[in-house]
DNA sequence: TTTT
DNA sequence: TTTT
């Protein structure tokens, strides 16, 4: 079992990639409150980053914009990397299983009209690196 | 909502630490596996950092051992701090708001008759650093 | 483990109960949809019973009107009764640990202005009945 | 979002039945322990209605028995019925996504050796009637 | 680096 | 109806 759950809004646009196999790569960072919301200053929140592949990928860079809140189902998952200067990292992220709008798409990025509040998503554990 | 659920194994003990006023941390690494423990080979596994305050992390110092299987229910947190040499650095942790063992400690590592299987935390945003 | 989160909607207001010992209860049904609210008509959705206790029951006496839009996060409980003619039931409903508001209360209903967009509450696995 | 997750012990064995057009359907109860499992008496659990379909059926059905502990994802139903007599009935079970085995089956219920400690489902909505 |  |  790794579940992560988590209700946010997207802290910029989801960017969208494509590996060399063609599989989309979608990541965007989420904002998450620690405390409601409320009056407590801008720094309550936990930025995390979330990486969607493949057809819930498309659907995040069709629907989701900067700001929308979203509910985040997914596994937490530890990457490897290297810097530039060949210095070795681990950074965290949540891989998307589902993604619930809980709002629309801003009226002025564009007609919203019909879009689906529910897009889900298959686990996925690919083999294939996240192009940067 | 902020909410992770985690089944793994303890990657090593656990440390537990006091803050300057006296609070108690434990941290330790928890090997979750990707595909459910088969004979994938030893690799298929996220090394998710955990954290536990207070009463818990006294339960943690007290009742597990690397090695013991147990489910952690918390919250994702990013935190910022400096490395030695002054860069900035982010990291994800997990904070435990409950603990459930899934299994006794090692009998080899001591006693362990009658401990409780379920251990209850309560969720923090310390204002305090996790010392290091 | 015994956690349940649900997003859906008051399917009516909340009635608000005192036990004898004076514990507040609130319970209300809430409309959980199977497909993500589309189209596919009218009776795709569970009605999930929810109660919650004290402080936190208060809060959804105050704040939460049929309609609106929530999250509940709690625990999956099994409770027995009987019927006036002497029947035993078993009931399932989810004892809320938290609720997080995700619309404001309608503004129809009263004012609705600085509410918390959160409200956290304790499990609890209360000794007494819910009264009817 | 219709998230349950259960940690508890078969109250008995799954039954394994089939739908008209031959569909697996598992059912069992699970114990799921209030307080940890401890010495607080024998009445403290829920004893919750689990059902699986197809091919996490018969996952079910040839690697489970009493006793066995699992962790248990799915999602909460409320399913209506009708009595023997024609009462109208509601009952809530919980429809399992995925089974995770905590434990291996019993040596004394027969060759265990080999079994995944994991067995994956699909959601499912079926349109078929649960036989009984 | 950031959301409301 | 029930598990450890």
């Amino acid at each position: 079992m790794n579940k992560v759950i988590l209700v946010g809004r997207l802290a910029q646009d989801p960017e969208v990639r494509y590996t060399q196999s063609g599989k989309a790569v979608a990541s965007f960072s989420l904002a998450v409150n620690r405390f409601g919301g409320g009056a407590q200053g801008q720094n309550n929140a936990d930025f995390i980053p979330i990486v969607a592949w493949e057809k819930l990928a498309e659907t995040c860079g069709n629907n989701l914009t900067k700001g929308q809140r979203v509910l985040v189902e997914g596994r937490l998952q530890i990457r490897s990397y290297e810097t530039n200067d060949g210095q070795k990292r681990r950074i965290a992220e949540v891989v998307a299983q589902s993604i619930e709008f809980l709002e629309r798409k801003q009226a002025s990025t564009g007609d919203a009209g019909n879009i689906d509040v529910n897009s889900f998503g298959k686990d996925v554990f690919p083999e294939e690196e996240i192009p940067f």
